[in-house]
DNA sequence: AATGCTCCAGCTGAGC
DNA sequence: GCTCAGCTGGAGCATT
């Protein structure tokens, strides 16, 4: 007799049945990857590391191009306002502040200094250990200075792991950031979905 | 020297330290309720639910007309799959069963029991205590014969407090829930964004 | 050549790609489940009101416990706070009321006024429409003045669906809410964790 | 009248009403930082780097190594699955693989290939858009090669800029990545809570 | 072990 | 129609 009740409350039971076992199985797969990452942990392996590992597994081409792009410009954002505190750029960032110029080399460039010649711009040695906060602060100058000179980003003098690198990007990007003109493109992100013409494979 | 940079690294900064600003204010003000709570705790209220009353009390009409509606038509939902355990539906959600039998009083209801007479609907008293399972039972059959036999909702024989009250009301919805016909408009969201016609302002 | 590297990289390997195989599981699933939400309201469910459902459907009898204490105690706030705004307070919230008052009765009860006896508080006839703003007041006030006069919560004298029960019950815990005394132990969670001495099951 | 009610009812209702006004402050400043991030998006800048960057501002020194020992984790477990995909390894994740080695250093080296002598790991000229995936590869087994000959991942030999520097990174740390060892202590993290000495790390 | 806080992702509602 | 910001709910983490 209970059951000749109406249709609407039969398929309500049916979708919160259905709902409820697939909660289930859900829950289930979570307590899995949690034993995965407790397994992990006890191993030595860290698990908030490996959780990063994981969500970059996971992203696609898209969300992978679009996570990239915010780093770089909070990259940028964080050079030019001398917050990179001893990590300086990372080549994604570098490249973003190199292409406009491309553009730029396109163009007459009457109107710039010339680019200075690389010759001194080979890689100073790492020395190591014996630096103190002058030669940092030194460096942070010299990039604002070879900013001006017309050197690029990539031309930093300063190898991975001297500490001078990350002070010269700060000077460099100080110096940028646009000197009473409108925000630079590289401050921008790109344009919206277009993945602009064909020639873009060779940049991912 | 370092001030001659740009224009933009220099709006950045004024709005980084703006937000941060703002930020902390807003941590501060954060720490402070946190604090209230606390107070109230160690006071012997209920933290938890102070905050729905917190809540409640910050809800503007739409936001509560909307809630309500929501945990009326829950409510529904329960009752029709005999999941209400002991709490019988609010007077809200009584209404919203009773309105739409008001249209049906409009049409000739032959093909139904005529209503019965109220006479037999007076409160049962409340036998505190010495009910069983058998009587929360037939409380809940009664409800789906008086269900059929034309009996309203707001019919429920059972005075609050009275734990038939619930199952009454459980079988009174299990017995509706569309008799093989379309979703009761009782189930359904009133018009969306719509308060219908002039009379809606009495229900606020 | 590339596989002769370390068991270090080969273990987290095999770890990143069992999680990622279960995380693609689990948003299938979620996908699943999404779907029936989305059924539900193609069909003229209320998406929201059928969550609600299941997350009572998951619910084991702990947290059910714990959830009706806490939606009790606020309702009990609610009232003493005038913030029901036309929703009486459910049963249990009226037990929660009604207990501690059974441990009064334990007592010589000389200093209070005796139980009225309960002859006129026979239901008033639910004169639905006609009510207005003053009778509603009225009620409240004479919520408050029953209260002082020893009626119990579970004696509003009016029936479910009459407006002037919330207001009588909003007089009544405005009127009580500790005068002078202590928060009442009505207001306080119950024991923490222990379901006590058999006399759980009652409460169950 | 209404006034002389419970004191526990006037706590309550004060609890609520201070709550209230600090929530109503919270929303008004969080509005406010709101509308800095609308601005900031209307000039042109990002506002998701922008919130990094306001992140990254708020972080106390603590916070700060948290979050760069943990990105220095991730990124040597990158590596070593080959997932860097193009984004070299940041100079604290080389740092942390360095140090490791200062105390193998200590040791006798004996099983070991001895340093290959640094003179052919001079920067090779980024030779910019003519690299093909086979010179990727290449640079790949070369940082594998190296790192067997002895070859630290401070000796990368491609220059900042240059995709092959980030393949060299994977080929390194693929070769590394406990060769049949226990996972490297650079693949830790670092003693919990306490600087302490070095010894705490084992017993994490 | 249980609790509370904080963070994040997923969902919902607007808006172009 | 799709995107996007806001928000709520859940999950992880630290703490007691």
């Amino acid at each position: 007799m209970t059951k000749k009740n109406g249709a609407a409350a039969d398929i309500l039971r049916s979708m919160r049945d259905r709902i409820v076992r697939l909660e289930e199985e859900k829950k289930s797969i979570s307590d899995d990857i949690k034993g995965i990452y407790a397994e992990a942990k006890s191993q030595g392996f860290d698990a908030k590391a490996l959780r990063i590992v994981v969500k970059r597994a996971m992203e696609d081409a898209s969300a992978k191009a679009k996570r990239r792009e915010t780093e770089e410009i909070a990259e940028l954002y964080l050079a030019s306002l001398g917050m990179l505190d001893g990590t300086p750029l990372g080549d994604a960032a570098r490249e973003r502040l190199v292409e406009p110029d491309r553009d730029r080399d396109d163009e007459p460039d009457d109107d710039r200094a010339p680019p200075l010649p690389p010759s001194h711009t080979e890689p100073e040695k790492p020395t190591r250990g014996v630096l103190t906060e002058e030669d940092i602060a030194a460096a942070r100058e010299q990039g604002a200075v070879d900013s001006q000179a017309g050197k690029r980003i990539i031309d930093n003098p300063f190898v991975a792991g001297d500490p001078r690198r990350a002070a010269w990007d700060e000077g460099h990007c100080r110096d940028r950031g646009s000197d009473g003109m409108e925000i630079p493109e590289s401050w921008r992100r790109k344009a919206k979905t277009k993945p602009a013409d064909g020639s873009s494979g060779a940049a991912e």
